[in-house]
DNA sequence: AACCAACAAATCTTTTCACG
DNA sequence: CGTGAAAAGATTTGTTGGTT
């Protein structure tokens, strides 16, 4: 809390502090009431510290504005219908798993990142580090000889402009055990990083990757009827840095537990409206869909808006013959599209514009690597920049949402 | 909850060594 | 010797994930 640390470390365990070398006499008075810490954490009631006093009256700000994403305490507390899902622990439930050499001594053969013999499938064990934001092929265990590699290579910019480029994992689990755990009607998953830290780039990870098996540190979100397009509206909360800053408050050491996942402030379906859903979703659709093994979330997406309105939304890559097409991996657009959103919800969530220029330096890796590609923070350049655009605009302002 | 170990990659520092 | 480049070594940073 105190020192060199660059960015916030929490933890949960009831008191609140500062370091009071940085602070002025009247604000070592200023403290969290009963009130603040119900509406911060009304399910478990422990109080977050915070490692200043802006931080603290940043998220205040937000949970003021904003409920948590499930509620224990109220009979509607759960507006996303969300459950989660740890499905395969990766000590427990090893005897499931098959390497490479097992499957291919089995007589199984590769298609893509499954593999089949007969009627038989494998699918792909995803595990945490070979994803990232909008980035189901972050990490690849092809050409990786060790399992126990912690980082994983990413891949080439080749690699990611083919629509055809799997991710490898390091096991396979057959599908029927898969379907076992998972009663779900969707053929892609929303998952997220349980292992992560406060000091890393970004802290909450989520990303939406093909159906496959998915190891413990990797628990997926699951929605018992909720409509695909407000699936991303959520997606895109999830990924926004704004969100990432309050997740930043609150996860205290390496792990994202279901409790702090819970307790986070996130929009209701009920916040999105129609002009909102048309700014957020086709940038979700077009971050996210960029090779082919995401089709079926295209396709699902799809069915649930006109194919007018596809090609209208993305008149530079229509539909052909009816079937939506990938995206092509674009850096620099994609930058873009995540400033864009990034802007968007620092408005939705009422921060003003000195308070995301403060919450932009908080993410100090995410501004050296900016600084190293581009010369600048190009990052904060762009969403403050959309944000200013919106604010003379008048657009996506908060009154319109909630 | 609160650490710790391991490792890769980057960066900084020191040593080595060929060459004139 | 002095020089400078390469090699080797040391330290720091970022990340994953294990342990108690």
């Amino acid at each position: 809390m105190v020192g060199e640390q660059v960015a916030p470390r929490a933890f949960n365990l009831g008191f609140y502090l500062y370091n009071f070398e940085d602070l002025n006499s009247s604000e070592k008075h200023f403290s969290l009431t009963i009130r603040d810490i119900k509406m911060i954490n009304p399910n478990t009631l422990n109080c977050p510290i915070f490692r200043s006093k802006k931080d603290a009256e940043i998220t205040k700000q937000i949970y003021r504005k904003v409920p948590v994403f499930i509620n224990k305490n109220e009979k509607n507390g759960n507006p996303w219908g969300c459950s989660f899902l740890a499905m395969f622990h990766m000590t427990n439930d090893s005897h499931l798993f098959k390497t490479k050499q097992e499957l291919e001594d089995l007589g199984f053969e590769l298609d893509k990142n499954q593999y089949v013999k007969d009627e038989k499938v494998f699918l792909p064990l995803y595990e945490s580090k070979m994803f990232w934001h909008f980035d189901h092929r972050f990490g690849s265990f092809e050409d990786v000889n060790d399992r126990g590699n912690t980082h994983l290579s990413t891949p080439s910019i080749e690699k990611y402009t083919d629509f055809s480029f799997v991710s490898q994992p390091w096991y396979w689990v057959s599908k029927t055990e898969v379907s076992t755990r998972a009663q779900h009607n969707r053929e892609w998953l929303l998952a997220f990083r349980d292992i992560t830290n406060p000091t890393n780039e970004r802290t909450g990870i989520f990303t939406l990757i093909p159906y496959s098996a998915v190891g413990n540190n990797a628990p997926i979100i699951l929605f018992e009827k909720m409509s695909d397009i407000f699936i991303c509206c959520l997606f895109a909360n999830l990924v926004s840095i704004p969100f990432d800053f309050v997740v930043r408050q609150k996860v205290g050491w390496t792990h994202m537990n279901f409790y702090i996942l819970e307790q986070l402030p996130l929009f209701c379906p009920t916040n999105y409206n129609e002009n909102l859903i048309g700014f957020v979703v086709p940038k979700i659709i077009e971050l996210t869909y960029t090779a082919w093994d995401l089709k079926p979330f295209a396709e699902d997406v799809l069915e649930e808006i006109d194919p007018e309105k596809w090609n209208e939304w993305f008149p530079k890559n229509p539909l052909v013959d009816g079937i939506p097409q990938p995206f092509k991996w674009d850096e620099e657009r994609r930058l873009q599209l995540r400033c864009e959103l990034d802007a968007v919800y620092a408005h939705l969530y009422g921060i003003s514009k000195d308070d995301l220029d403060y919450i932009l330096g908080t993410f100090p890796i995410v501004k050296r690597k900016d600084e190293a590609k581009y010369g600048t923070y190009k990052t904060r350049e762009l969403i403050m920049e959309y944000y200013e655009k919106c604010q003379r605009e008048g657009v996506f302002r908060t009154d319109s949402v909630i």
